[in-house]
DNA sequence: AGGATCAAACTAACTAGTTGGTTAAACTTG
DNA sequence: CAAGTTTAACCAACTAGTTAGTTTGATCCT
């Protein structure tokens, strides 16, 4: 710890907050708990972020930022790409609450977001030769993002009666988002009305 | 609306309180709006529900039950499954913030559910031949329902850029289903490490 | 019938504690 | 000293929960 380094400091900060939003969400996290978990005046929250709200956002910003950069995307590749996601939020479960809180009590905190998505759109496009027809490269991104965060977003109860073996879970993340792509989407082959 | 009738008048609290929980999860929950909205007085609230926790509680249970009553499962189709449970979805966005609440909020309040999920993975184990081997029926149950449950999760900022016809989205979740049930998960074709 | 009685339904006002946010003073360092 | 950094104390607004009292409709008694 670094008293009288502001830089430090607003870092402690944040990381706190990041644990603090993650286990309580906006509504639920107490600017108390930030300050003396990051060891820092509640004050000084102030000072550097604002206010709760702006502290909430920079959060949300930094998780989201953090998780598009640290999984690049392979419109060429997409079990590769599903691969890293998971391991990703294997390795990251407080990415998971942060996004969750985030769909549910900022759901138009979409600039940066909207932006991310629009780039992995425009290359699957520009290859074009991804998936069959039928569905827009966009809704493919759909289905391979739910394969991806399947487990991450299992309610526990389900979860508890799966396989916990992570190799296992991987596989099979990986093997679906492979017969995915593959597969032919223009006919339906029985309606399910 | 029908002062002096206390069961009427529980059922309108339980529902303002459905919208006030989905809207703002439990702490962003006020109970003076609720008592409003429900043309309650709030002391009422706490006669008929004891504590802002229990209603809560009604308030989860009511949703859990009413969507796995509502959307019958069906071992050897797997496919018209989805269809159901993404039909259901569309026609209750309120049941999708329940449930994303319910997730975050009270991770571990399962009783009744982790017997619903054990009731369909015992059926699908008892058909067998549902899914290829190398994985189990319920980690199937797992990627069935993160595909039907793909659109009501996928973050707002993608589903903006997506197909936006209902009709569209469902055939590609039954589709999806389909190929999931039919493929062989029993050797990887590459590796993804 | 019709007034007295009573329990259940309901209400307004209040309490005790919490929470986001502020401020003025104090400390640290160049 | 002077600018930047940190702190403790404080405040106004809010919030879950309580309480003391009122209204209503049904039942009973004559």
């Amino acid at each position: 710890m670094s008293p009288r380094d502001a830089e430090a400091t607003k870092k402690r900060i944040l990381e706190a907050a990041v644990a603090e939003f993650a286990q309580h969400g906006f509504s639920g996290a107490r600017i108390d708990r930030v300050a003396s978990a990051a060891n820092a005046n509640k004050s000084l929250i102030y000072t550097y972020y604002g206010s709760k709200d702006q502290l909430f956002d920079a959060v949300l910003e930094a998780a989201i930022g953090d998780l598009h950069e640290s999984v690049p995307f392979t419109p060429d590749d997409l079990p590769a790409f599903g691969a890293r996601l998971f391991d990703f939020l294997v390795a990251h479960p407080v990415e998971i609450r942060i996004d969750a809180w985030r769909r549910l009590e900022r759901p138009t905190n979409t600039t940066l977001e909207q932006q991310m998505f629009a780039e992995k759109i425009a290359a699957l496009d520009a290859i074009g030769s991804t998936a069959a027809d039928g569905t827009s490269s966009a809704d493919l991104l759909v289905m391979v993002l739910a394969v991806s965060w399947a487990w991450a977003t299992v309610p526990e109860a389900l979860g508890a009666l799966a396989s916990a073996e992570i190799d296992l879970r991987r596989k099979q993340v990986v093997r679906s988002i492979e017969v995915l792509c593959e597969a032919d989407f223009t006919a339906s082959l029985n309606e399910h009305a």
